[in-house]
DNA sequence: GCGGTTA
DNA sequence: TAACCGCAACGCTAT
DNA sequence: ATAGCG
């Protein structure tokens, strides 16, 4: 009927209902969708290469309720790559799909995988992030001027420790801070290290920014999200469609267009990502070479007084 | 989108 | 035969 | 214990 076929990597993926409208108010087609990840690959998937992957499906459209999907079911092909992963809350392992080729981002459009999200470690080390996180998003009624601020503050801190810092819009609310870790420490650690940072930014300037996890107690403040950093947990990846009328794409961004006061969250779309990427380059395909060692961020933080706090050492 | 379960 | 359903989960805090 | 939060 509806049903087409593509062929990406030597493969031919069955794309069901091609013509279905999964973007009301854009028009936007599965067909579009599947079009989209295969263009963007190249540019994709160094950085998601290897990650696990939370689906987030949208088979009748983003006006309908969509749904989250971890455990890779038996129907999906032999060919998409599967790692068995243990999950505490169950007590036991399970398979989940990691990306791998463009014919993976492919197969899972077809699928109606409108988004991506993505581990911040790598098969075959799940337990060793080579990617540590802050998520930030304006408080209540707050606008993004007030994210833009706190990613170029987040940015003149890790500069002062000498760490590299990467921003992305995330497509939907705020941005996202990335630094590039050489896997080489737990999540355990990484979490205990973000939260210091955070916590030290938090101290400095009090009356902008907050690390309470009581909502009641953040008053306004922007919430310093350090909490991403854990086993299991998923951030949306890069160049991934994000299920929100114009579908926004989480761009990564050089320290330049952060500073623009322009800027916002969902700043680049599925219709305008291609034209930003032949003006310039991705701004980061240098990241992994610039990868720091989890011991040295340590050390950094320890000489300029950032400790964290003798609660977060305790095993 | 699809497999499994229920009416 | 078709209608309906499920499909994620970590670490922490508050209750 | 369970529920809520990001
Ligand atoms: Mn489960
Ligand atoms: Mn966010």
């Amino acid at each position: 009927m509806t049903t087409r076929s593509v062929e990406v990597d030597g493969r031919t993926i069955e794309v069901p209902r091609w013509d279905k409208v999964l973007f009301p108010d854009d028009g936007l087609t599965k067909g579009d969708l599947v079009c989209y990840y295969q263009r963007i690959a190249p540019t994709m998937l160094p950085h998601v290469r290897g990650r696990l992957v939370s689906l987030q499906r949208f088979p009748n459209g983003i006006a309908e309720a969509g749904f989250f999907q971890k455990e890779a079911p038996d129907y999906f092909p032999d060919w998409m790559p599967r790692w068995s992963v243990y999950v505490h809350e169950d007590e036991r392992h399970q398979p989940q799909v990691y990306l791998d080729t463009a014919a993976t981002l492919v197969y899972l459009a077809a699928q109606a995988t409108i988004t991506p999200h993505v581990w911040l470690s790598r098969v075959p080390h799940i337990t060793r992030p080579d990617r540590l996180i802050f998520d930030l998003d304006p408080p209540e009624g707050a606008s993004f001027e007030v994210v833009r601020r706190a990613a170029l503050d987040l940015r003149a801190t890790l500069q002062q420790l000498d760490v590299p810092a990467f921003a992305m819009t995330t497509g939907s609310r705020g941005l996202h801070v990335v630094v590039p870790l050489q896997a080489d420490a737990v999540f355990e650690e990484t979490r205990a290290l973000a939260r210091a940072i955070a916590e030290h930014l938090a101290r400095q300037f009090p009356e902008r920014y907050t690390t309470a996890l009581r909502r009641e107690e953040r008053r306004g403040r922007l919430f310093l999200d350090y909490l991403r950093n854990a086993y299991g947990q998923t951030t949306v990846a890069p160049y991934a469609v994000r299920a929100r009328p114009g579908a926004p794409v989480a761009t990564p961004l050089d320290w330049r267009d952060v500073q623009r006061p322009d800027m916002h969250a969902q700043r680049f779309t599925v219709r305008t990502i291609f034209r930003r990427l032949a003006q310039k380059p991705d701004p980061w395909r240098e990241i992994d070479r610039r990868a720091v060692s989890v011991r040295s961020l340590h050390n950094a933080l320890q000489r300029h007084g950032i400790n964290p706090s003798p609660e977060d050492e305790r095993r």
